[in-house]
DNA sequence: GGACCGTTGGGTGA
DNA sequence: TCACCCAACGGTCC
């Protein structure tokens, strides 16, 4: 009988063996199979001038996560034969004949993969990449809208349809894998762990409470589909953000995002319960909503040539935003002198994960709401610190809170006083994240500077000493920041009703002038005080 | 050119 | 808890 070929599974994201179409591919009548994943130097090239040990790109708590999800995935692969060859160097000697790893939408791996493809096609190796990482392939949604991304979600849903897939069971059960062939010279390695990678321990204090892996992202997806009602009576805009012993939501997103979850199989398991119940929520607001809302934001991301940035991005508000390193670090760090705002940073910090309400409380506040700092700047702080960070729903998600695309309604801002008041009147978010101000009267949590000094004291904790003075008034500064969003619009529009390049380079240069004229934001009088959250 | 809509605002008054 | 106003955006549809 004549040898079946050598085949490798590369695992980027897909970190599961359930509905994995490109591992059953893999695995399909070959002599050895090779499952490999290469820790990325793009993804973990430490960076000294960086704020953190580490990669550049990710910080603990996702690398952690990451870990944590090669380790089950391993021992998932173990229990049918395999292990996971975790790659530093080239694979060379393994005669592959046929390569096999999911469908990437990002433009890192859309680079990348289109360098692999073009290899194997020179060295006669079959390569296999389908689409299973969404619900829908974003270049089939394109094509059905005329080669451009639906901007609006409404319009994305009426595009996309029920999946092909909905109502078909998912891939087969792999019941064993094909052994591991010669390895030869290549340097392999278990999983490592995060210390060899660059990262220095900070203690338990600082890691996050939320496991990696495939066999964790089962449980809790169990655990929140088990209760039927929750599943159809979800609403995502009346869930609470300051809600932690318990979150508002499912949290599987950072298992979807490393595909520990088949974002197919939550699709379906949704479904299943909605059949059997008499009513239930709908899109966008319904379970089933918020995963549309992956794929529509993963089309856009897709579809849009500099998607991630504000220049050269066709769908984006070209708006002055300030460089204010202070202001960007006040609110990085936890000191903006916002109980609310601040206690989401040290969440965010601490546990990688934060309600999305929250996210848009603090991402407001940085852009359009108070800071007018630019959303780069606050995306590139959520793309380091949250386990579940995806690019295309964060790059999505700034565009939409800054106002800058999908969203215009900038008169809307969210308070960073009363927003977290109205779900929690008496502040336990803010003592459990800022334990500072555990002992401040609820009259005064969300307002901590308005309480007499006696109250302070009392407290043991005195504004502009234990706890930083707010950097700006949100009454002033919002004000500001509508007043600058409405010059920014008016000029927008003038820019897209210029038709040569000529005019158009001329408004360009009228905006950046424009920019370095805008005076420094008012702030009230203070110095910034060292001040980290404990 | 007008009406209507848009995942999740804030504030007031009943 | 809900209705209503505030002020008012862009996209879409007619």
């Amino acid at each position: 009988m004549a040898p079946g070929p050598n085949s490798l599974m590369w695992f980027r994201k897909g970190l599961r063996i359930h509905d994995n179409p490109a591992l059953e591919h893999a695995a399909n009548g070959c002599d050895c199979l090779y499952p490999v994943f290469v820790i990325d130097p793009h993804y973990m090239k430490p960076d000294p001038a960086t704020f953190s040990p580490g990669s550049t790109r990710a910080g603990l708590n996702r690398i952690r996560f990451l870990l944590e999800s090669l380790v089950d995935l391993d021992a998932s692969l173990k229990k049918l034969g395999s292990r996971l060859l975790v790659l530093k160097g080239e694979p060379s000697e393994w005669d592959i004949k046929r390569l096999c790893f999911e469908y990437e939408t990002e433009p890192y791996y859309q680079a990348l993969d289109y360098k692999v493809k073009n290899y194997a096609s020179l060295a006669g190796i079959e390569v296999f990449s389908p689409v299973s990482h969404t619900l829908f392939n974003p270049a089939d949604i394109i094509q059905k809208n005329g080669g451009r991304p639906p901007l609006s979600y409404q319009s994305f849903l009426k595009l996309a349809g029920k999946p092909s897939w909905a109502s078909s069971p998912l891939v087969t059960k792999l019941n064993s894998l094909p052994p591991i062939g010669h390895v030869g010279n290549c340097e392999i390695s278990e999983v490592p762990i995060v210390q060899e990678l660059g990262y220095e321990d900070t203690g338990e204090d600082e890691l996050t409470v939320f496991r990696g892996g495939e066999s964790e992202a089962l449980r809790r997806l169990r655990d929140s589909i088990k209760d039927k009602e929750w599943v159809a009576n979800f609403e995502k805009p009346k869930g609470d953000p300051s809600a932690f012993l318990k979150p508002a939501t499912t949290v599987l997103s950072p298992y979807l995002k490393f595909g520990c979850l088949s974002s197919r199989y939550f699709y379906q398991c949704i479904q299943d319960v909605q059949k059997n119940v008499e009513r239930h929520t709908s899109p966008p607001v319904s379970l089933l909503g918020q995963l549309l809302w992956r794929d529509f934001f993963y089309t856009v991301g897709f579809g849009t040539p500099n998607f991630e940035q504000m220049r050269g991005n066709r769908i984006c508000k070209q708006i002055p935003w300030n460089d204010d390193d202070e202001l960007l670090a006040a609110w990085r760090d936890a000191r903006t002198g916002f109980p609310w705002i601040d206690a989401i940073m040290v969440q965010l910090r601490k546990w990688g994960w934060m309600h999305h309400l929250a996210r848009h409380s603090v991402a407001c506040f940085l852009t359009r709401g108070d800071l007018f700092v630019h959303w780069e700047k606050g995306r590139d702080v959520f793309e380091r610190l949250l386990i579940d960070h995806d690019w295309a729903i964060n790059n999505g998600n700034w565009l939409w809170l800054s106002c800058s695309s999908f969203f215009y309604q900038y008169n809307r801002i969210y308070s960073p006083i009363s927003f977290g008041k109205k779900y929690d009147p008496d502040g336990e978010y803010i003592r459990h994240f800022l334990p500072v101000l555990k002992d401040m009267p609820k009259e005064y949590i969300y307002e901590p500077w308005t309480a007499p000094l006696s109250i302070q004291t009392k407290a043991k904790c005195i504004v502009g000493k234990d706890y930083p003075k707010p950097v700006i008034s949100h009454d002033s500064a919002s004000k500001e920041c509508k007043r600058k969003l409405a010059e920014a619009y008016e000029l927008n529009k003038k820019l897209n009703g210029v038709a040569s390049n000529e005019d158009l380079q001329g408004l360009r240069r009228k905006l950046e002038e424009k920019e370095s004229q805008e005076p420094r934001p008012k702030r009230l009088k203070q110095k910034l005080i060292s001040w980290s959250p404990k």
